[in-house]
RNA sequence: GGCCCCAUCGUCUAGUCUGGCCUAGGACACCAGGUUUUCAUCCUGGCAACGGGGGUUCAAAUCCCCCUGGGGUCACCA
């Protein structure tokens, strides 16, 4: 069931919105799928709907497809010898294809008004029939039919579906699939503007671009016996096919609006790793064997196998993706955390401009400091923000932990403590820390909890030898004097 | 509703093609312990699935049939 023609796939977005999650969940596959044969990886934008393309939309989408980390051999801005990869700069090529088969009756005119055609769909609906193009026009006399259309009556042109044929599909991932032609209409291949419709020129330019092998979402399986039965009608060889399954919704239904963000920026806009986003598009509907789940593009492309890829539909679960992202995170170089941080922090306005180099070597540490506790660049300001202040308000843990006698001067002791040494902070803070409780014969606990709660506002947070760092000598004794004085 | 696809823990999945090694493995989530100055991380343990019914076979999660359930699609969108 393999192709013996050099592998050639694409991935064909409509410039009508942002790269949903599906969409770049294909892109992916195919993109593993070349790499891993060896053949080549194309986009070609779908802009037959002049209507809805727009310039923003396309740009958009090329950007997600880089920040997946997934590159192009052929389309927009790369070029190739097959191209233009716009559809709406290759209608000439799609008129031969028109008047060759509208010649050979493969086409035929038909009058009917959208009205029309919505009468019958009501009509067919109340009869429980099937919905499908009652081929009204399909017998009319062609030179009445071309006379009409000369007087200036619009008209689409359909494909004359033949009768009696049984459509094998040999899918890649699901097997054969089965359609009797009595089940598929004539389908309007020519829109009355002129403008061929989505699957026929799809199919003539797999077949211009000498596609070898079509994955797409399980949504076009049933577009495929149209495609084949173009294909025959053209006398083109046609490519293989294979349908991966869907992403699903926490509701089970075609990941949508409704149940959570289904555009790939909005992920990047919260500040997903894309590495990690790579990763788990990965993981829904593939896998590499029974206990790998975090790898990278490499061993993506050295498994990839469409016999690994699964028929079913799969739940877009977000638990999941933010253990990936904070796993990732965790992996991530400090530095490399810091710049990567860096935009949401000046989002929220905890950093104005390019940071200096003192303040970006701060960022540094502050960046190794809040580590572990990441699962989004976004969360660092947020997480962090107790840092960036001038004194901090205790939230209600906290209070009640700085309440007391006690509490209250073990802070200040601490802070007598933390004034005399050098340097500030001093190497081990920890063992200040416990060398300070066995003096005052009290737990660490006592001496800890009241003191974190005078610096970070908060029982949680990193070790406090960092948040000591972080803070500087000034501002961390300062803190401490407030807490103390608090009553 | 017609046509098409699908069916293993709550979720992502391994195992299904090439029946036996499956008293069904891993991961997320969840629960319980442990490490830690807190939170987090990390470690250990636990909970939890072959949708149902018929076959075939010495043997079925794996093969066949039916049922049920879920999904997709029925545009001059792609």
């Amino acid at each position: 069931m393999t192709s013996d023609r050099p592998v050639r796939v694409r991935f064909a977005p409509s410039p009508t919105g942002r790269l949903h999650i599906g969409g770049a969940r294909t892109a992916l596959f195919n993109w593993a799928f070349a790499r891993r044969h060896g053949g080549r990886f194309l986009l070609r934008v779908e802009d037959t709907d002049t209507e809805r393309n727009t310039d923003e939309s396309l740009h958009s989408i090329l950007n997600s497809l880089r920040w997946l980390g997934l590159d192009w051999d052929e389309g927009p801005e790369v070029g190739g010898e097959f191209g233009p990869y716009f559809q709406s700069q290759r209608k000439s090529l799609y008129q031969q294809a028109i008047d060759r088969l509208l010649a050979e009756g493969k086409l035929y005119r038909c009058f009917a008004t959208p009205e029309e055609l919505q009468e019958l769909r009501e009509r067919q609906m109340a009869a429980k029939e099937d919905l499908r193009y009652d081929r009204r026009f399909r017998d009319l006399d062609p030179g009445e039919a071309e006379r009409r259309a000369a007087a200036g009556e619009p008209f689409v042109l359909r494909f004359a579906v033949p009768d009696g044929e049984e459509i094998v599909i040999p899918d890649l991932i699901r097997g054969e699939v089965r359609f009797r032609s009595e089940e598929v209409e004539d389908w309007v291949a020519v829109r009355a503007n002129g403008m061929p419709t989505y699957n026929f020129v799809c199919v003539v330019d797999d077949a211009a671009m000498e596609i070898s092998h079509v994955l797409r979402g399980e949504e076009h399986l049933i577009n495929t016996p149209k495609q084949v039965l173009l294909f025959r009608a053209l006398g083109m060889e046609e490519p293989l096919f294979g349908h991966v399954p869907l992403i699903l919704g926490a509701d089970g239904k075609k990941l949508s609006k409704r149940t959570g963000d289904t555009a790939l920026e909005d992920y990047r806009s919260k500040g997903y790793p894309p590495e990690a986003l790579f990763n788990f598009l990965c993981l829904l509907g593939f896998s590499i064997d029974d206990k790998t789940d975090v790898f990278g593009p490499e061993e993506l492309v050295s498994a990839f196998d469409l016999k690994r890829v699964n028929k079913a539909g799969a739940v877009f679960d977000l638990d999941k993706l933010h253990w990936l992202c904070g796993d990732y995170i965790r992996r991530t170089e400090a530095a490399e955390l810091a710049s990567r941080c860096l935009p949401w922090l000046q989002q929220a306005g905890l950093v104005e401009g390019e940071p200096a180099a003192e303040l970006q070597s701060w960022l540094v540490d502050l960046a190794a400091a809040m580590r572990e506790r990441l699962q989004s660049y976004q969360e660092l300001p947020e997480k962090a923000a107790f840092l960036f202040q001038d004194g901090v308000e205790p939230d209600s843990k906290a209070a009640k932990a700085l309440a007391g006698e006690e509490a209250r001067r073990l802070v200040e002791g601490m802070r007598q403590k933390l004034e005399t040494l050098e340097p500030f902070p001093p190497e081990n803070f920890a063992a200040v820390a416990k060398a300070f409780a066995e003096e005052h014969e009290v737990g660490m606990g006592k001496v800890m909890k009241p003191t974190r709660a005078a610096l970070t506002g908060s029982l949680g947070g990193p070790d406090l030898g960092q948040v000591l760092k972080l803070l500087g000598r000034e501002q961390a004794l300062k803190r401490l004097r407030q807490a103390a004085a608090r009553t």
